[in-house]
DNA sequence: TCTGGCGGTGATACACTGTAACAAACCCGC
DNA sequence: GCGGGTTTGTTACAGTGTATCACCGCCAGA
């Protein structure tokens, strides 16, 4: 398993996050609009998963309103690219600081108290799951792995007031 | 693991279904009511994941309108008697066959060719999964583990056309 | 018997999430 | 400049879920 040390290093460093974006994409020969952009860094902005329309909000400006459908578009290439992650069961989206290998499961780890959402991964779940599936007889194409709890800060922080 | 053998067994079985319901409320001093049946009645019809409107329309007839917001009232009932699941990745809804131990972890299989939602469990899973949240400092309530693929019953089918 | 509480339901309205369709703008190679 | 693909703007709409209040039925307790 690999949990990613230094959970700062990984979120709100938005520079960094952008500057990767924008070198992969070149390399990729896509388009890394401006508002591609945009969204990325607004995800990026917090380590919170945060909704289509907060981030339409968060990006309109009284004179230039971005619509939710232009924000889902953007998200569905960063997706795409693996530069952000939708959280199924909030409907919300986070960056990804990872470069995910192809077909590495993720797991998301989403506090309940601070609504932070922190990234695993595991080789035994990974195994164990592969192993379940082939005695199921399915063959997967695309797997989510959510868990709800409280992370490690907030924890300390109950256990402590 | 246990994967439920004889996936006839579990879903299409609305009467025995709804017998164990209707024991298990009685057993918690709880209400089964009417639209709570029809409610679960509804979901065990169809081997399918179905949507709260879908149910909603499907117990209205032309006299008498059943609205979305009872429906969702019923399942959320169902859901916290582990009666029926919430796929979260498709908004919607399948019995539950199964008499889940408390904990107990479920993966759901969610052919994409038939739309059938089957459940497996593994302790090697769930083993791994504890060992990975333990080291990430992690401490879980609630998790959900969803596959996307193709069943067998559709693999083979498209195999043999 | 009356009455007050409580859980379940009906009904309406609303918030939130996501997509379809079409037009306009943009980019890039010919 | 022209033609064709991609991106964005705009509008409208479909789908999902919740808040609120009123009403009903039931049952315990006065
Ligand atoms: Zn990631
Ligand atoms: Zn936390
Ligand atoms: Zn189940
Ligand atoms: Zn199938």
């Amino acid at each position: 398993m690999h949990r990613h040390e230094g959970h700062d290093a990984c979120r709100s460093d938005a520079p960094d996050m952008l500057a990767r974006a924008e070198a992969l994409c070149r390399e990729r020969g896509l388009q890394f609009t401006p508002l591609r952009r945009d969204v990325l860094e607004a995800v990026a902005e917090s380590d919170k998963a945060q909704g289509a329309y907060d981030i339409a909000e968060r990006l309109s400006v009284p004179g230039k309103r971005v619509a939710p459908v232009s924000v889902y578009r953007a998200l569905d290439f960063l997706m795409e690219q693996g530069l952000v992650h939708r959280i199924a069961s909030r409907n919300a989206f986070i960056p990804c600081a990872h470069g995910h290998a192809p077909g590495e499961g993720v797991i998301f780890l989403i506090c309940r108290s601070c609504g932070a959402v922190d990234e695993a991964s595991s080789a035994d779940v990974e195994g164990g799951l592969e192993r379940t599936l082939e005695r199921a007889g399915f063959t997967p194409t695309h797997s989510i792995l959510e868990v709800e709890g409280d992370c490690g800060a907030c924890r300390k922080r109950a256990r402590t007031p």
